[in-house]
DNA sequence: ATCCGAATGTGAGACAAATTCATAGTTTTC
DNA sequence: GAAAACTATGAATTTGTCTCACATTCGGAT
């Protein structure tokens, strides 16, 4: 038997409108109309859902039971539409984001806080990209925006510039490599190297440094969070490379020293992908936005 | 927009099965029936619900949306036709009772206990038939019993004799009827009457006694609760006229006398009313028979 | 009682919607 | 790279829903 919602939103004309008659006018079509669906509704639940002995029809208890579920249930549909046509207007949305770059949280959760001051409707999320690859999930809508610095050509693809940072070096002051001005690949021969646990090719110290020296730290330990790195390289456990906007708060703290990496200066570049077709919602534009002014202001200081 | 349950119930269909394909067969349609209706969906909705980059086609954000109130919904549609399958089969149904005789409450609330014990699943209501016509409430199917004492023939009404009383007279043992052996109609001249506040059309005293034999009391007051009508009798604050089962306890109390009425002995039927398509439901014959059997071992005590 | 009017029921045909069939165009897998 | 698995499309068909015109029923008034 085969219920649907044009039923129960009869039954609940019907009810409101006290009649038959007035209740096909209120749903714009005619009362012959009405009494097919209610004979066809009537005929499949197989029993009387209305009593007609006294004229203007009147619901049975089986029609009473009939419209409590209407009235449970159709306004949940009215809201799922109200709903579809948010989303059509732009007004909401999803905004369920991938980092591949594990320190990126530092500069993230700020921009997220204005966000979703600026867009409560819209369904923000974040998963830490580091089980799966993220810009096939990108493809397959499972996120919405990813946080990368490789950009790769990808059909449907568009990656957003953000802001440029430096990948910095950090260690204790203790560390003989104190000494010096700017560190180079050999320097990382006899250090312990402490870094996210994610492929060497996420690791911008390995892209940008020892990769292509073809160098190889004495020891390499790999440590979820961005805070434990630190605590781990302030007792001289390791030394690390970071992006600038971690390290800004230790420029006054005598425990630790940051250097540039060298010889030349490495200036890498942060991008947010998207797919080509929500570029245009005006909420990812806000959060593009958002995602390159504000990292600037946190890299001041 | 007009989402309906066939929508829903597709949403979750292709959900579940993982892919069109499935789904389809699941519904026992053909795998491009549903391809139209969900291309037809999409359509009205105005937004995609699938992604189709990857092969086994996939809820996208606005979908899973959908899903969420399909699987919110639909559940609740099966329990309603589970229920009219248990109506149509009579394992249930609605036993609303309306009684005109007050003091009804003393057997009925007996026998109402076994039923609920035997059909759980009937909903059981009484409705103190005081302030509104019962008979007429019962074709309305606002009511689906009357408890009467006077049947009169209607069409599409049955009356189910249910079992015989005697309307007996009480009194204090210190009021001077305590002699007579029988009461009759004159008795009354020069007592006060305690009776439930409803017509006298309704009131065996005046049907049976009074109104016949002219004869009016020294005063009426009207009292809702037997409870009450019993204290102030034994007070000596009014004499009355109720059921016998109501009066088996006061046989052995000294402050009461039980007299029958007179001259000859009044015996009057209890009746059930029930519209005559119902009479045939298992659920009501068995509340028929019970109202013909427990009050009868009441009266014997 | 009988008639009138309002409300509901009925049947045929018009129309719209959903489904199927046949087939083409994808993507995934081996 | 071919086969397999999956989805999309268009035309024909079936199914279902609506309208129109008219019959029927009920309740109240004359």
């Amino acid at each position: 038997m085969y219920i649907e919602l044009r039923h129960l939103r009869t039954i609940r004309a019907i009810q409101q409108a006290g009649g038959l008659a007035r209740a096909a006018a209120m749903m714009n079509m005619t009362q012959s109309a009405l009494s097919h669906q209610v004979a066809g509704l009537e005929d499949q639940v197989g029993m009387e859902l209305f009593v007609r002995r006294s004229k203007p029809m009147r619901l049975s208890a089986a029609g009473i039971r009939m419209l409590r579920v209407a009235e449970r249930i159709l306004p949940e549909i009215s809201a799922l539409e109200e709903d579809f046509r948010a989303l059509q207007s732009g007004k909401t949305g999803r905004l369920h984001i991938a980092i591949e770059c594990h320190a990126c949280f530092d500069w993230l959760f700020p921009v997220l806080e204005l966000f979703r001051h600026a867009w409560p409707e819209v369904d923000v999320d974040i998963r830490a990209g580091l089980a799966f690859d993220a810009l096939p999930a990108l493809n397959r809508e499972e996120v919405d925006l990813v946080i990368s610095s490789d950009p790769v050509p990808l059909p449907g693809i568009h990656f957003n510039p953000l802001f440029d940072y430096h990948p910095m070096f950090v260690g204790s002051a203790q560390n003989p490599l104190a000494a010096k001005a700017v560190i180079e690949a050999d320097d990382f021969r006899d250090q312990t190297l402490l870094t996210y646990p994610v492929g060497r090719d996420k690791l911008d110290v390995f892209t940008e440094l020892l990769t292509p020296a073809k160098v190889e730290p004495r020891a390499q330990r790999l440590v979820e969070l961005t805070a434990v790195i630190l605590m781990l390289v302030g007792s001289n456990r390791g030394v690390a490379v970071l992006p600038d906007w971690v390290l800004r708060d230790l420029k006054s703290n005598d425990d630790y020293v940051t250097r540039p990496l060298g010889p030349g200066p490495i200036i890498k570049r942060l991008y947010a992908a998207t797919r080509t077709e929500d570029a245009g919602k005006p909420f990812m534009a806000h959060f593009l936005k958002l995602g390159r002014s504000e990292p600037v202001k946190l890299q001041r200081g």
